[in-house]
DNA sequence: TTGTACGCGTTATCAG
DNA sequence: CTGATAACGCGTACAA
């Protein structure tokens, strides 16, 4: 078994004395053949190691069975999971991923230019900027699936996402229930507003005046950028009690920063997180977080862009599948002062 | 801008006049195309909202610019960095990646024979078995390029990794110095043996005996695989005071538990680890581990794959790159009974 | 400088 | 049941 080229359909039908079409036909479990050559025909493709040349059928069909997947930097372990299930889910509907992050806007155009050329049949994304979709609109008004991965209201996309509207309202609130009135928030304000508006929110509901610099974005999406935005957030605020954190980067970061500074967890500062990651449920303080079932959401989006892509060709409207988040509630948050917390 | 299919080189011809041929030549800047034709062409396939399709060209080229990409669960932090910079590094140099997970040696053929399907040109992969690679020679025995992601000595195979046998000697004898006699481990025991070789070769070195029993290899990648190996670990081993973990996630896993139990590390239990995510570097007691340099890593492997794609076709003789580990020290490591490290 | 013809490996169409 | 033949979109001769 030197080198040489790949072994095609002309190869088998040489072999076999067949033509390549019978052989094509054969390999695909047509009906239309008959058991002897097809048992022949198998042998021989076995024989010969053929695998079949997706570009080529591709080609013909225009259909790849494949999609792209792009995301942010995967830093963060609830989209990395997210990620990793939504190519088990496409694998097992014989999709393969072409796979690729973007940070940027133009690492975003880029990336989906570089999926067209491969002629993929479907895009899942994570966009960069939530609230700035007009290229991903315009893929999909030329019919061409895409499944975007926040859960963002009207933006005529077809998307799948966890309520993080409502998830971030839950939490704040939880804050808010326990006594604080002091609450800072670390999170991105303008790309992904979704979850700064929850917690904006909150305070208009619960009477609670809420000051601009309340507010702190980390710049990257790190512990150290929720450290270095912590440590920004207390400068500008000293009374402060408690923190709502967009992300559990940001929140362990936040937790880090406390300790460096001889504060308690939650005794002293109470922080809540958000993406429920295995590494805020073990930490030293065990972090109150919202739970997002990435499993579900990732089988979701693997329906819905099949769905989309087997599906006639002017495309349906578009929907929105909102799942909720669950708030967990750990050590991390308290009543102001006081250690553990009380309904 | 309806539905319709997308424009081809053969619609781009049309619309100028040209031939097929004249605008493939001028979209790809040959010198050999009047300047005006070149205008014009360029002109017309903006116009047209013209993608090159890389199916048709790789089709004829035989060359599809495209590179598998096959990892384990993506729940570790550090194989999902050393993942994602080489997406990038490929993406900078004119590929693009097909991605896929395994963690069995059974998925991890499924997808080795779906990136063939797909020709690509190329494949970079941290096999699930360290030891059995018999798979992977024989595609290289075809003059398949593929560049392993361990640094595994004598693989008959190009690779690139981390030392980790040195590293987790070095690891190990820091512990030793530290005056432990009596050390666990957590990790692959039969697998990925080379993490826990290191460990037992500083045993021998210097002159420890070493028990089975102290040798526990958790089930999964999960900070709560690490707890439930500690736990076990510790039951087994009473006079324990030291643990070396294969990974950072285990490590962790292992503090959670010590807190639990009421052990304080470093004083009662020295943990150190391996792979130094920023988790560790973050944690309430910082976590001593090995650094290896993951950027290094993907632009050394992008390199070498690279080369082993655009080079001659008999497959030069396989090439290891041996990147060092470095010991970070930090506050989970001490002398027995004792806070803070001594040198 | 530009056009024509052919082939890449496969599926689809239409005969036989 | 099976076999020619024509696409699919592009690159590479070679010819004009």
């Amino acid at each position: 078994m030197t080198a040489g080229r790949k072994p095609t359909l002309a190869d088998i039908a040489a072999k076999t004395g067949y033509g390549v079409n019978t052989v094509s036909l054969a390999l695909r479990g047509s009906t239309r053949i008959s058991q002897a050559a097809r048992e022949m025909i198998e042998k021989a493709a076995e024989e010969l190691d053929y695998i079949p040349n997706a570009t080529a059928k591709s080609l013909v069909t225009s259909r790849s069975h494949t999609v792209g997947m792009l995301v942010e930097y995967l830093t963060n372990p609830q989209p990395t999971a997210v990620a990793t299930a939504l190519q088990r889910e496409m694998a097992a509907r014989g999709y393969s991923v072409l796979f690729a992050t973007s940070s940027t806007p133009e690492q975003e155009t880029a990336a989906i230019d570089m999926f067209r050329r491969h002629n993929v049949d479907g895009l899942l994304i994570y966009p960069v900027d939530h609230t700035s979709l007009d290229h991903l609109r315009r893929l999909r008004s030329r019919n061409f699936p895409v499944v975007m991965l926040v859960g963002a209201r009207d933006t005529g996309l077809d998307a799948v996402g966890v309520d993080e509207f409502q998830a971030s309202y839950d939490a704040t609130t939880h804050l808010i229930a326990l006594g604080h009135t002091r609450i800072g928030a670390l999170g991105p304000l303008r790309d992904k507003p979704l979850k700064l508006e929850g917690f904006r929110h909150a305070h208009r509901v619960h009477g609670l005046a809420l000051d601009e610099a309340l507010m702190v974005e980390p710049v990257g999406f790190s512990m150290e950028a929720g450290f270095a935005a912590m440590e920004t957030l207390a400068a500008r605020n000293p009374g402060l009690t408690a923190v709502f954190a967009s992300s559990d980067m940001f929140a362990l970061g936040a937790m880090r920063w406390a300790k460096l500074k001889g504060l308690r967890v939650p005794e002293d500062l109470s922080v809540v997180g958000y993406d429920n990651i295995e590494f805020g449920a073990f930490s030293h303080t065990t972090l109150t977080s919202v739970r997002n079932d990435g499993a579900t959401l990732a089988k979701a989006a693997a329906d819905k862009l099949l769905a989309l892509m087997e599906g006639g060709k002017p495309l349906p409207p578009p929907t929105l599948t909102l799942l909720p988040g669950e708030l967990v509630i750990r050590e991390s948050s308290s009543r102001p002062g006081q250690k553990g917390w009380v309904a």
